[in-house]
DNA sequence: AAATAGGATTAGGCAATCCTAAAGTCTTCC
DNA sequence: GGAAGACTTTAGGATTGCCTAATCCTATTT
């Protein structure tokens, strides 16, 4: 038995490519060119095109018109990039005492540059984190995560308490309102109410100075995953 | 007077070249098409094509068949990456104990994606240092440095007491051999002997185990700079 | 003053990515 | 069972950067 072939050097595009596919597959089905389209905000045409040249370097199986899979060449350099993302992340929060809401970013970029050795030596220094700020699961060296499937804020029952587990990171803004209000990865929630008609949640943010009523919409309550604790 | 437009975002390769070009004109000429291609392994050709572009952006004026020279913005943008490079170099070898020969590769690749606030942050993290683990100044946040000129190795009289101020920081093999030596910025010599046709230099190396003799050949002493400490 | 050696530039290409516009396909809804 | 609508793909372009081969300057040498 011989060990994988070097992992070729990928481009940024290419890694921002797998990454996505990555995250549309974990719902169960094949990527759709127009849902790639979105998440990297570019043209549909763009990833038809892209998405050849990916199948070609044998990283994605593609069905035209049906969608697009990682093959399990794809997959481990996904995880490699994630990997790379959320030791990233954890790093600048945590010694750099970078913000919260744009540490996101800056991982974004620099996951392209930094080597497998700067990485592994964040990592180390931080003791070899599992999860990243926003509750992100670190795939391991070795190419293995645990993608949970939290429900969301969204889909709590009035009485429930729960413990956020994971927010969603891409956007600064929202970041920075949940951090307000209190919300954030290990906060405890008790649900108090939910106003029908996609009506806002109220809950009791236990974390928040003192404990405090909040009022969520749904929008950001279905960014919000949550993992119960017991009813009230 | 109003504050310089917004740094416009250059591309890695720009910036590569602005660096070449930096750092070639610092021994006065301005740099010659070829001067930049051999420094950055590309063809002559492709340089007179990027240089077109560099002067067509304003970063560089280019008098064909004379030379290029670094306009004000040019020397500006240069100045801002060497800063990122080297306080990443810094951060690399103080914090997470980066192997001194591979820090500059490191960096090279870092410094495209790294952004003005993670860079501040690691020079706060630091102190504010003012050079690099090679020994090269730190350009200064509104683009000052002082580039001191100094002797190499090559140029010193037996006799002379010096100190190691800087060395070329390129090639991982050579940083190794000089770390080997007890070489690097910091060290004190004495050089005891130059043989003739630039024959080897006898140095006495002050901070080897004990103390050393310790004979360089005029291609490496040359990429050592120096300062005088007294005759011996 | 003409020949020549080097260095510089132009010509013509290629690969990666992205775009807009046009054409193709699939599914679903009368 | 056929047409509408949504999604996908192809066609044709642009840009950035790099390459090789060929041509062109400049300065030095005879």
């Amino acid at each position: 038995m011989k060990a994988s072939p070097e992992p070729q050097a990928l481009t940024g595009p290419v890694e921002d490519y797998l990454k996505a596919i990555y995250d549309l597959e974990l719902v169960g089905s094949p990527a759709s060119t127009n849902d790639i389209a979105i998440r990297l905000a570019i043209s549909p045409a763009s990833v038809s095109g892209m998405v050849r040249r990916l199948a070609d370097q044998g990283l994605v199986s593609h069905e035209p018109y049906r969608g697009v899979r990682l093959t399990d060449d794809g997959r481990r350099a996904a995880l490699r990039t994630l990997r790379r993302h959320r030791i990233l992340e954890c790093y600048l929060t945590e010694v750099l005492d970078y913000p919260w809401d744009r540490v996101h970013a800056e991982a974004e970029r620099l996951e392209h540059a930094a080597s497998e050795e700067l990485v592994e030596r964040m990592a180390s220094a931080l003791g070899d984190p599992v999860q990243d700020p926003h509750g992100a699961p670190i795939p391991t060296r070795d190419g293995r995560v645990e993608e949970s499937a939290f429900r969301t804020l969204a889909e709590v029952a009035p009485g429930e308490q729960v413990r956020v587990r994971r927010v969603h990171d891409k956007e600064p803004a929202r970041l920075r309102y949940l951090a307000e209000l209190g919300i954030r990865p290990g906060s405890h929630l008790r649900i108090l109410d939910k106003a029908p008609f996609d009506g806002p949640i109220t809950v009791w943010v236990e974390d928040a100075v003192g404990g405090a009523t909040r009022a969520v919409g749904v929008g950001l309550a279905a960014q919000v995953y949550v993992e119960s604790e017991g009813q009230a």
